[in-house]
Parts: C-alpha cells; structure tokens; sequence
DNA sequence: TTGTAAGCGTTATCAG
DNA sequence: CTGATAACGCTTACAA
C-alpha cells in the first residue's frame, strides 16, 4: 500500500517559483493562476500552472501573501473562556461563518483579565487580521482607555473591529438588550405570581451583568415583586452555585426566586438547590439567562431568556466582513419552563 | 471623556523601519531589540529603542516575521465542532498552555467531515504552523491517505503533528486508552448486577467509538452481562436522545443499562428516558464516557469514565513543542454516580 | 556592538 | 496576455 520512506523526503516546501519553473512560465503568471483575483491568463497556461502545482503539492503561504498584500484573511476572537458554553456556541457561529466566506479563525482567551486582553489585542494586531470580534464582557470599572487606543491601532491597520454587546467607541457592534430582556423575564416571573427575588450576578461593573440586574428589577418590581438581594459573585457556573449556596442557608422563603444573570450560574444555583435538599422549581425558583444548549438536559427545565448565539456569531462575523454596518439588535425572547412553575 | 477624532488618523501601521528613524539606530538594532532572540545590544540603545516603539505604538508584524524566518508562532488546533463541550473543553487547555508558550492558536472545524479536514488541513498548512492538533476521531472507512500525505507535507514544512487517540502515521500522539476505560466500566457495572445493556454508539468505523463499544462489551460480559444491542446513530446528544428514544420504544426490561460512548450521548440518552416517562438510573441506567464538566449538574449524576480533557489539551500542546516525544497515554477512571444504582 | 545588504515567498506595477 | 522587477516588513549572515 503507502510505501513511507525512511528519510524525510526534500524536506523543502515547494515554493510558487517551483511551480512556476516547472510549468515553464514565470512567477507573475503563476500567481496569477493560483491566487491572483482578476483571471487574464490563456487557458493553455493557466492548465499548465495547475497542473504543476498539484503535481508538487502547491500551497500558497499564508504568512508571504499577507506580508505582500498587507492584509490577511484572519478573523480574530477575543472570549473570556472557550469551554463556557456560551462562548462555545458563539465560537461555532463565527467559525462556521467564517469559512464559509474563506476566512480563518483564530482564538484566544483572556480569562476575564482586563490586561490579558489588553496584550492580546496587541499580539492579534501582529497578525494583521481582518476583523477582530471582542466577546468579552465590558468592565466598567476598568479605564477602557487603553483598551480602545489599542483597538484604534488594529482599525488603522486595516481591522474592523467589532464588539458583542456594550459597544466602544470606534468598532461596529453587534447587540442584543440585554436591559430589555431581562425586563420581560421580571414581569413575566412576576406575573406568575413570585413576590421575592434574589439576583445572583457579576461584580457591579460588568455591564452585561449590570444591564441584566437592573432590566430584571424594574421588570419584577413593576409586575409587584421585590429584589430582596443581589449577590455579586461572579459569573462562572461555580460562583453561582455558591452564591445561591450563600442565600440557602439563611433558610429563604418557599417561593423565592433566583435569577442568574446567565444560565450557566443559573445552573450552578440550582444544583446547589438541590444539594441543599430543596426542590428546585416547587419549592425555590431558579431563572438563568442565555439559553445555551446544554440547558435542555436540566431538570426541571430552566426559566430563561433566549439568545440566538449562533446566530450572534454569525453576525459578528458578517459585522467584519461588511462595507457598511448598522447596528442590528437581535430579539430576545423568554422561555418558561419548569424551575418556575406559576404560583397560585 | 475619549475624543474620537472625526478623520482617520496616520491610517498606517508603524514598521521597524519607523521605529529605527525614530531611535536614531539601523533597522537591524531595532530588529534586535524588540523581536531578535538573542540580545547582545548596549543598553542606551536599547531603551532608546524600546522608547521609541513604545512611542509609536508599534507591533511586530507577525506575517513578515513568518516569512522571514520561515516559522510561524502559531498552533493549529482541528476539532470536530467546538459547540461540544467535550472540545471546549479540550480546547481550552490547548489554547492555555498555547498561550503560556507564546503561541498562538488558531481553531478550525471540521463538522466531522473528512474531506473538510483534508482542506482546512491543507489552509492551515499554509499558515506554516509550529505544530498541527488534530482533535478528530479517525474514520476506518475513510481512506486516511490523502490526509497522511497533506500531513506528512505539513510536516516536512516544519509543523508538529499531534494526533489525539488514534494516532496516524508520522505523527505524534496523546492518548488514552479508551478500549480499557470502557472495559474497567463495563466490568464495574457489571459488578453492580447489570445484566443487559444497550450501547448507543457512533457509525461503525469511528475508532474512538469502536473501541469503547469492543472495550465495554469485553469488560461487560466476562463480568457477565450481556449487550443486547449496539445502535449506531451518531456521536451527538440529539443523537443519543433518538437513539435511545427507538430502544425505549420496545420497552426494555427495568434494569437495562444504557451505554452512550460518550457522555454527550449518554446525556441526550438520559433525557430521553425521561421524557418517555421512565425514571433514568433506577428504571433504566445510563452510563457515557468523558466525564465532561456540564455531567455535574445532570440528575441523576451520570456514571462515566473520567478523561482529564483539559490535560489532554495541554499535553497535545507539549506534544507540538518538545523536541523528543513518548506518546503517553493519561490514566482513565471509572466515576460511578447515581444514574447506576446497584442493583440487588 | 552596530550597520549593510541579501534574502524570505508573494503581489503588483509597468513595460513589452 | 505575459514577464521583469520593485515592493511588503522583517531577519540574519557578513562586514565594519
């Protein structure tokens, strides 16, 4: 079968000059053939090229053509922590449309670190990409200053960038209200009847966090029902299950109702409900925010807004991509499910 | 606070070649400075440079530093779909243990399609990556030859590649030992007075699927169960949800194990239960493999077979890196929980 | 220790 | 329509 030979073969990368030797035309006309956009080569040639290039395996370096074209086709995207669901259906939304428009991805992590991120946007700028996709939630107690500077010089070299949800001044964004959202979440938990909720939330800063608190209170006090506490404990499924671990053991009302400023927290709090040897839903109500997929195996069903993030992504991406960017706000839409079944 | 000015700023990217004018020194003590590796420079000339970058706000151009050097500080990382939280997971502890080697990571998905792993291998090829991770589960009715020659260019352009369990000729691998994971599971099962199970498994010829289908029904019936049945839907939680929602159509005796190769499909399999109106773990039990963090938070908890995913993903990582590799292979254990209780 | 200059693989301009 | 040849921004012998 597939005979692989003791010593590495020529070791050397065949380089577009090979090719063009071996077909027997010059450099422009094969690059021309194989990577130039406007085709004006004769056919006899331009077979000649190709096939030359398939015969020595003939891939363009990425690295030569953006030195040269002084752009790229990277895409670069900035998330707080890739095996977060949340990001990772955001992450596939952009991947996907990304190659679908020929585009590569790359992603890094900022950990939630304000500075980390602030390096990685310096070392992403390096790259010369053609889009930057900031998924990383605004912290309004850090000075946004550098931060934006930065990005200002990845725009003068060419990047859009584009940020998901708060905006920053000089990049497109894509968004969803959150503030509104959560509104409808208040009043329609409220309208089931719940009297008594307990926010459970990122630090006092983090906007979508703060947008999410505060949309959630007005929906709820409007629809007659009161935010007896909001926790700031952060945002991973961890802090959720034990901020809510934190309010249990105060021994709440049955009746209360948890709303996790995301699902993933959500989720954290209602299994801490349960170890606690409560019922979720019957006796503590638990709400998130996100609808991520994994939602749907959690039982009971979780109360929650929707966020088409897929979706999200792929607007990023085509946020990057386009001549001309409006903002679009994507609707959100409340799901309810079992963890708040209505009161009577 | 932030004035953004109405037109576009210098609009061009400061180069080394700024950097130098503005220190007052050759291009070649810039480059020394800022990127060279080896610093032998007086240290006046040092800070006046640093000064000066720092000043124009300048960033090494990766791509011309790529081709210059003809090394690339990129890792390519393949994954099947990042959506799943088995690769975000994975991902993550690429993409940490990337960044602490200062190296950047750059994701691409195949969707489980083969012939788009063979093109998006050959893109990323031609970002002359450090090292290439492929996180894909090797196919045996797909002929691996053209990926093995695509990979085998890749590498003789310079690149690692590290294949994740299956390992593929001429490259390296990380793996765990799936066929005895499962074996130890199935035996444990057993142990506990499971007599029949069914096993929801990928499309024959998936090697990771494959061996955890061989390695379970070994362990399974010298413990002396019986497999009654191997369906093989697919490899996704929709899929273990349909999967096991055709087994339970045939009412299986209270007391069958439902085996999911993963605990993707093992948690689809357990929502499927329920929603067919039979209580998961003390009617019919389920069992996946993985132990991937979302299981925490499913009731009741799943048993499963834990594959510390986040090393695994840092070790590909070291697997790119390190001058001399042993392939390695990480122990698995067996976590029993409450979706097998023992039966009598 | 510093500077000069020759590449790195492509693209793009501009004559033929 | 094709082919020299000058960029692109950077690294790295080789001299000074």
């Amino acid at each position: 079968m597939s005979e692989t030979p003791v010593t590495t073969p020529p070791a050397r990368v065949p380089t577009l000059g090979d090719v063009a030797l071996e077909a027997g035309v010059s450099l422009a006309t094969a690059s021309r053939v194989l990577n130039g956009s406007q085709r004006r080569v004769a056919d006899d040639f331009r077979v000649r090229v190709e096939a030359a290039a398939e015969r020595l395996g003939y891939t363009a370096n990425l690295s030569a053509q953006t030195t040269a074209r002084g752009t790229s086709a990277v895409v670069a995207l900035l998330v707080a922590d890739i095996a977060d669901p949340y990001f990772g259906q955001l992450a596939a939304g952009v991947t996907r449309a990304a190659e679908a428009a020929g585009l590569i991805t790359t992603i890094a992590i900022t950990e939630r670190d304000p500075e980390r991120e602030l390096r990685l946007v310096r070392t992403l700028r390096g790259q010369r990409p053609r889009g930057i996709i900031l998924a990383t939630s605004r912290d309004d107690s850090v000075d946004p200053e550098p931060l934006i500077r930065e990005l200002q010089n990845a725009t003068s070299a060419g990047a859009r960038v584009v940020t998901l949800g708060a905006g920053l001044p000089g990049t497109r964004t894509v968004a969803f209200d959150n503030r509104a959202g959560a509104r409808d979440l208040g009043a329609r938990v409220a309208g089931l009847g719940y009297r008594e909720a307990i926010v459970l939330a990122a630090a006092e800063g983090v906007r979508t966090s703060d947008d999410r608190v505060a949309g959630f209170t007005e929906g709820f006090t409007d629809g007659g029902g009161r935010v007896a506490r909001v926790l700031r404990g952060g945002i991973s499924r961890d802090s959720g299950y034990e901020a809510a671990s934190e309010v249990l053991r105060d021994e709440p009302a049955e009746g209360t109702l948890l709303f996790g400023i995301s699902d993933v927290v959500a989720i954290g709090a209602l299994s801490a409900v349960r170890d606690a040897g409560r019922t979720p839903g019957a006796d503590i109500a638990v709400a998130g925010f996100d609808d991520i997929a994994a939602g749907r195996d959690i039982v009971p069903g979780i109360t929650t807004v929707h966020v088409p993030l897929e979706r999200v992504g792929e607007q990023a991406l085509e946020a990057t991509s386009a001549e001309e960017w409006q903002p679009s706000a994507l609707p959100l839409e409340v799901v309810l499910r079992d963890s708040t079944p209505p009161r009577a």
